[in-house]
DNA sequence: ATTGTAATTGAGACTCATTATCAATTAAAC
DNA sequence: GTTTAATTGATAATGAGTCTCAATTACAAT
């Protein structure tokens, strides 16, 4: 005998606040959003879920990601001239990011000094923050050697 | 008897390395963006420069854009909903954003520590950064006032 | 100055992510 | 079960950005 998985639960209660209803769209969805593991976006979402046989059309998983978004089960990343990019964050501690640009890989990484430091610039300038997002962009290990033996 | 501006012996520089021409529509783009104090997005830019009577076309706005962008003469500073905003980064050093989710609102700020914290956090990656940004979310002074009134 | 040539321009077509429309379907409260 | 408002999905629409290509223009060599 199985729990309902609390992300399930956390979602039709944030949908039955807002009389909307939990259908088996918007479970496909976030089903899928949540055994996925990386970054995503909608349209390999829209996809992966199709291949999986359930029914969704991209809309759904357009408004769904949004509902998503609003409980805070998953965060947008970025948004790239692709397309934007997701990831979920139910059970996932806020992370940032390094971005190699020769090839895509994201370095996920957490500093508790960063965070503080963040924090004091914020009360500096009297300005009362409450999310952000530090992409440091350039070449991961694997691409620094390629570069050196060209 | 006024010398060249700086910025236009760059961008002809920049674009004669590259067997390209300096015309009057680039020409033009530049002088706005040059003169541009905040951050700028390309349809208003484009509006801007129809308005004070120059001749350029929305397409030329875009590609001038991105020649600018390649010669260090602006620089991207994040992609919206409603588009790409840019930054003169010419003149400009390099700084970090707090952004008012209230009113819209950016202050730029600065600090060493952050700079120095965030080299720190690569090394211990072995990730070779070149670029970041950092965007912190949250409410200015006037907007956390307002708040407090409601 | 004239000419040759390759770069540039701009109007409009096009792409592609995302959103809006709306008739048909369905969850769920009674 | 009936009722009713929320939802769905096919498709149209939107909008930022790019591409096309014929006409124009910068520029350098004569
Ligand atoms: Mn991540
Ligand atoms: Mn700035
Ligand atoms: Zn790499
Ligand atoms: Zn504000």
């Amino acid at each position: 005998m199985r729990e309902k998985p609390v992300q399930k639960q956390v979602f039709s209660r944030f949908l039955k606040e807002r009389g909307q209803r939990f259908t088996k769209e918007r479970s496909a969805i976030l089903e899928k959003t949540m055994s996925r593991n990386g970054h995503f976006d909608p349209e390999t979402l829209y996809i992966e879920i199709r291949k999986a046989g359930a029914k969704a059309s991209r809309a759904s998983v357009y408004r769904t990601i949004s509902l998503l978004c609003e409980c805070g089960l998953i965060e947008q990343v970025r948004k790239t001239e692709h397309g934007t990019v997701y990831e979920r964050s139910f059970g996932h501690e806020h992370h940032d990011h390094m971005l190699c640009i020769g090839c895509g890989s994201a370095i996920e990484f957490y500093s508790d000094k960063l965070e503080r430091l963040q924090e004091d610039l914020c009360r500096q300038q009297g300005f009362q923050g409450t999310t952000h997002t530090l992409e440091i962009r350039g070449y991961c290990r694997k691409c620094q050697k390629k570069k050196k033996q060209t």
